[in-house]
DNA sequence: CGCCTACTTGACTTACTTCAAAAACAGTGG
DNA sequence: CCACTGTTTTTGAAGTAAGTCAAGTAGGCG
């Protein structure tokens, strides 16, 4: 397992140069760490937060509460993510944070960050633009959830958190863990229980991937590409 | 109509607070307006923008172009918005702009905005912060077409529309113009134009609103908001 | 005036949700 | 080691909301 700090500099480096300098700087942050069992909240909504968290490992998710009880998935995040570095500059939250699975998370005061900004501007820039990037996933998602076909809709979203693990190096093989269970699918993609569960079987059936007890294998990424619709412009990553 | 600068700064004050060096520093930003026709696309997917827009009347939108020329709505914006301030520091374009209806949008260079940041540090926050209530827009959009019934999903997107517009004093009476065709709130809402049709009777004969040649009257707002399962909590304003 | 697009409406059809219930599985404790 | 319990996954059947199709009206613009 990486080091704390390291998860984050090799995170915003997916997408951002940063000097030495910023890396000292990053160095700097005092870190908290937090186990979390599996579907354990640990932000709410309406919260005012004063740390940033830090994905060390494991899966975390943001989700809006509706009424009796439901959510609405709003994204999943994993090693060295900040799920809601958006807390930096707005005051309330307006959705909550949970864990998929067990998880470990680190959390940073706000002040430490904010100051950081002020001797190295470029490391506000990087934050920024991780931001940026998760406003990029949303807008995706909003296109997912509205546009696509159910079965490409669960494809592209097992490509997009494929991918991500990719880039982040936490795939072992063609094999992820992506810890959701059918009801947290159901959550994500708007489609019921028994669609999830069709719809999985439609792709294990396609010999693209298979999903079972969290634990995604892809085995045709090419072809799981093509029927999940991905095109990963839009995470902006650095390099492919 | 406000001078072009006078938008982005109300806009901005609606979330941040400015001082008045802030001010000084948009006003020494050079605007080039140009006015568009309903429905004319000005950004592209797969652009390298050098230039920020700033909406100086009308609507403008953001949109995910998908197979056989249709497209997903992501968000609307109106007078003094910037609606891709991501731009600044995200290189390639992951969707596109255009009008709604006609509209004047003025365009900014990267540059000079990202100087204005070494000078006034806090006009980068304001901005960073317009961009973080963008992807709480997002979210709710996730959200909205998701997890809320059809007819509460319209309702919904009015309330957001009429709220943010009265925020920006940009309503008349209860009266405030938003240009979108039914084709586009069939794209935006993710229901076929038959159901946005019947959909919108529904709204009207429940005698809480009208809509109707790109004009909204809200008739019973208290009623509406109520209909669309509205909490403004997520825009982010400063005062309701 | 004629064309094109937006809007409206009704009838049909089918995807998907809902409901219900069984099978698989994991964890617990005897 | 195995029954017991609860949860997750799977499957089938029924009902319905909503999409598709088709046709007609209205409205704006050259």
């Amino acid at each position: 397992m990486d080091r704390p700090h390291e998860t984050l500099i090799r995170n915003l480096k997916e997408h951002s140069r940063l000097r030495g300098e910023d890396i000292a700087e990053i160095h700097n942050f005092s870190l908290v760490t937090k186990d979390l069992s599996p579907d354990e909240d640990f932000i709410h909504q309406g919260d005012h937060p004063r740390h940033a968290v830090l994905v060390i490992s494991g899966m975390v998710a943001r989700y809006h509460l509706l009424k009796a009880g439901r959510r609405q998935y709003l994204s999943f995040h994993m090693s060295g993510d900040l799920p809601d570095a958006q807390g930096l500059f707005i005051e309330r939250m307006d959705h909550a944070l949970c864990s998929i699975g067990p998880a470990r998370v680190a959390f940073i005061p706000h002040k430490q960050i904010l100051e950081s900004f002020e001797r190295r501007p470029m490391l506000g820039v990087a934050i920024w633009r991780a931001t940026l990037r998760d406003a990029a996933i949303f807008r995706e998602a909003i296109t997912n959830n509205s546009a696509r076909p159910k079965p490409t809709r669960m494809a592209h979203l097992f490509c997009e958190l494929f991918y991500r693990a990719r880039v982040s190096q936490l795939i072992e093989g063609n094999r992820c863990s992506i810890p959701l269970t059918l009801p947290q699918l159901e959550e994500t993609l708007a489609m019921a229980i028994a669609s999830v569960n069709r719809a999985l079987q439609q792709l294990r059936s396609s010999g693209t991937m298979d999903f079972h007890a969290g634990e995604l294998n892809v085995l045709n990424w090419r072809e799981l590409k093509r029927l999940g619709d991905f095109i990963p412009d839009y995470l902006h990553m650095k390099k492919p």
